[in-house]
RNA sequence: GUCCCCUUCGUCUAGCCCGGUCCAGGACACCUCGUUUUCAUCGAAGUAACUGGGGUUCGAAUCCCCAAGGGGACGCCA
């Protein structure tokens, strides 16, 4: 059997969409898994709505979600150009061969593919005007997600236009000739457009490639698919959020997929060796945020610590948390009590900033809370603070001191947790209390502990 | 309007091909309890679904038909 080739054809006339995303990534999918080739080629086919910078969006992202491609623009490849701007020629040819051939004739200065079948004219309710109807037999598509699958196309279509640019259809068919594609995976918005490509095909002479129809990906309240409107639609917007690329590219494998073990979050070396096109679904998903943050979450928190200080430290200079100099070993101790516990990178600053200054901000709800539970809270660290100041600075240690003065005040230890928490960092959750200190440091602890009681 | 695709918890889904093991399993969310803390982790428990109607069968989430609902396509956009 030959070499799987398939590829992702995105045109550059907007922002990079999740669908699209999704489509390049079950391409690329099934390229790595089967060890085919996986190309990108850039649609640009619509001069007016093309622009550079749409280009470097989708490529940058791309590069962010680690979608390699094998050939294509920046890599080249024996198929190139891979841009379909710089491939006119070939398309002209291409036409001039299906007009010889009687499959493509000229009318108002555009070219159109000419459909073999018994022709009529009728009036058309949704065009509101007469057109012309062929009775073409219907092209069989064998999916490979939908099964089979019939449809006729019962009007000739354009390949040309007038203005002399070819095409989606036409371009797109010639190019996966051309380029020897084996697989078209593809969205569900295509399946009705097979049935043109199929004629065209056709009326070539040549075999299609094997076609996957994906589901698409919904709202996630309200109908209709996802729009660039729709907030989380773009991958831009989870780069800005400091989401981990490996998390969305994790949660949009899910949508459409699922893995046979039934594991959500796993390495996508992983995903590769399962992924199946027998396995995609056949209905249309749902877009939840809430669950793509989770996967986020689960992520951050299996990341090797090292890695989990690469992702942390910029954002953490950025916003002004953590300085030049404080070094790797620091912050890797810092992060290393706090990443069981952490949600998001985004909100990391906010998390952690009471390790690096005195000047973290105070939870007021955590504050209002302190006296609910545990009594006054000045009176507990004042309580605490003289065993406190005597222990070792060790976890063991510092647990003891908790231990007794609870015994000598008749009161459980963890009353006093919530008031040091507070005092200490301004908050009413976090990272293990006595890890926080160790890490937080003895000078530092008391201090905070004594401004506190006074 | 025409054509095409789809239909299991609020959401993502397993099961469906090869009907009984499913009074339907998992995940997210939610709710409750627990945990060295009172909503960022973690643990335990809970609420919650086979779109409807016919049929086939001893037996249907699973097979067939119809209906309804959802989605998509009908462009000299891609």
């Amino acid at each position: 059997m030959s070499q799987v080739r398939v590829r992702f054809a995105p045109s550059p006339t907007g922002f990079f969409h999740i669908g699209s995303a999704r489509t390049a990534l079950f391409n690329w999918l099934y390229a790595r898994h089967t060890g085919g080739k996986f190309i990108l080629r850039i649609e640009d086919t619509d001069k007016e709505r093309n622009s550079e910078a749409f280009l470097k969006i989708i490529l940058d992202s791309m590069h962010w979600l680690g979608m390699d491609w094998d050939e294509g623009p920046g890599v080249g490849g024996d198929f190139g150009p891979y841009f379909q701007s710089q491939r006119t020629e070939l398309y002209r040819t291409k036409l001039k061969e299906l007009a010889d051939k009687g499959r493509a004739y000229e009318k108002d200065g555009a070219w159109w593919l000419r459909l073999e079948g018994a022709r009529s004219t009728v009036f058309d309710d949704h065009l509101k005007k007469e057109i012309e109807k062929v009775e073409a037999a219907p092209m069989v598509l064998e999916d490979l997600v939908r099964g089979r699958v019939e449809r006729a196309e019962d009007r000739d279509f354009v390949l040309f236009r007038s203005n002399g640019e070819p095409v989606f259809h036409f371009v797109n068919v010639v190019d996966d000739i051309e380029m020897k594609i084996t697989h078209v995976i593809r969205g569900e918005d295509h399946l009705s457009n097979t049935s043109k490509h199929l004629e065209i095909f056709k009326a070539f002479g040549v075999t299609p490639p094997h076609y996957a129809h994906i589901p698409l990906i919904l709202k996630t309240d309200g109908p209709g698919k996802m729009s660039k409107r729709d907030r989380g639609a773009l991958i831009e917007e989870y780069q800005q959020r400091r989401y981990l690329p490996a998390a969305v590219r994790n949660y949009l494998c899910l949508l459409g997929w699922t893995p046979a073990d039934g594991k959500e979050v796993m390495p996508i070396e992983e995903i590769v060796r399962q992924f199946e096109i027998s396995a995609v679904h056949q209905s249309n998903a749902r877009f939840d945020e809430r669950k793509m943050s989770h996967v986020n979450a689960q992520t951050l928190r299996l990341l090797p610590p090292a890695e989990f200080a690469a992702v942390a430290r910029p954002i953490l200079t950025e916003t002004g948390v953590v300085h030049a100099d404080v070094s790797d070993a620091r912050l890797t101790e810092v992060l290393g009590i706090v990443q069981e516990k952490v949600v998001s990178v985004e909100h990391l600053p906010e998390f952690l900033a009471f390790f690096f200054t005195d000047k973290f901000n105070k939870d007021e709800n955590a504050l209002a809370n302190l006296s609910k539970k545990g009594g006054e809270p000045v009176t507990r660290v004042r309580e605490l603070l003289p065993t406190l100041t005597a222990a070792a600075w060790e976890e063991a240690a510092l647990e003891a001191a908790f231990t007794a003065v609870g015994t000598t005040c008749g009161r459980k230890p963890t009353d006093y947790f919530a008031p040091v928490r507070y005092a200490i960092s301004g908050q009413g959750g976090g990272a293990h209390l006595l890890g926080v200190l160790r890490v937080l440091g003895r000078d530092t602890t008391l201090a905070r502990l004594q401004a506190f009681a006074t």
